[in-house]
DNA sequence: GTCTATAAAACGATAGAC
DNA sequence: GTCTATCGTTTTATAGAC
């Protein structure tokens, strides 16, 4: 059959989905397949390997946070507060959108000391990121100043979605985006 | 005459360092039998399934915070500034210690959206690390504030170990402390 | 006939369990 | 050590679109 059943997008969103839930490892290339209505062995007209897979999952991440989040901290028709908070608004609602939190983070915790491979992938997606906050607390504080507030932001983004996975509870998302902005108001 | 080639706790004390490490799905129990000294057959006469090691590897954890961490918090022999000083020092060099940062929070991530075994365990370490902290923030301010000021001390704490993880720089860890402090004496 | 996305089967390796 | 199941991957064959 040369009608292709799914598009290699739907392959990486089905993908993304999967390995935000349930980790990397824990998902098999079986539960991939089946939620693309495939055979594992098809799986790999579209795909190379897992590794290969995931380092695409990246990838496609990476470029939506870039073009549709962090984007939003260079947007000059919004003032710099407007923009913060337009933008932690979006970066919680994307990665709440579906089960699993934050896929760069969740990767981080899973593979940094177990394989080299996604590294350099994973930071590029958090350079970017802290790039963007720092350049909103710039246009208010010293630049080493902004760096730190930046940083601060992401560690609480990302601590946030642990205790929302353990306690079920999105307060600790809410109280992550109040923050980033009584950060700037200080 | 069968001997114990290790004792339990030490085969415990070794799996705390490989799922920390590699994580949970990540680790067999070939890669847990070789570090214990042991053949694969022999791991079982220790340990039903890898799931109950992995519950006695996190109570273990539990009651070693509990006693040796948390417990910081009620010494009244010093005042309660110091007495955040010293247990977030301690919390802070014993995660440190082994490689992979704080299991609790490695294993929310990896293991809440697929199976609720781990749950009620996590949830009681992080329950008794919130009181530690609001207990002691308690000290200078009203309940509800002590309690989102532990809420984002322990928040702080586990982003940042996503970070140190991504790059291997331990500041963000020096910072954490910082701040917890910095909450108390605002 | 050729191309190609699929199903089907099977590979070696390794998983957890005994 | 041995078991069975399943892992990621590869191979073979088939079926439809050009």
């Amino acid at each position: 059959m040369p009608v292709q059943k799914v598009t290699k997008v739907e392959v990486v969103k089905q993908a993304l989905f999967l390995f935000k839930k349930q980790g990397y490892h824990r998902t098999s290339m079986s539960d991939l397949a089946v939620a693309c209505g495939l055979l594992k062995g098809s799986f790999y007209h579209y795909f190379s390997s897992k590794d290969a897979l995931m380092l695409e999952v990246l990838e496609t991440v990476h470029q939506y946070f870039a073009t549709r989040v962090f984007s939003i901290a260079y947007d000059e028709t919004f003032p710099p507060r407007e923009r913060l908070e337009k933008m932690i608004a979006k970066q919680i609602y994307v990665a709440a959108s579906t089960e699993g939190g934050c896929l760069m983070g969740n990767m981080a915790i899973e593979t940094a000391l177990v394989t080299q491979e996604f590294l350099p992938k994973m930071r590029e997606f958090f350079e970017e990121y802290l790039r963007a906050l720092a350049h909103l607390y710039s246009s208010k504080f010293e630049p080493t100043i902004a760096q730190k507030l930046a940083e601060q932001a992401i560690v609480e983004y990302e601590g946030a979605w642990i205790m929302v996975k353990l306690t079920q509870n999105n307060q600790f998302l809410h109280d992550v985006h109040q923050h980033a902005l009584e950060r700037f108001d200080a």
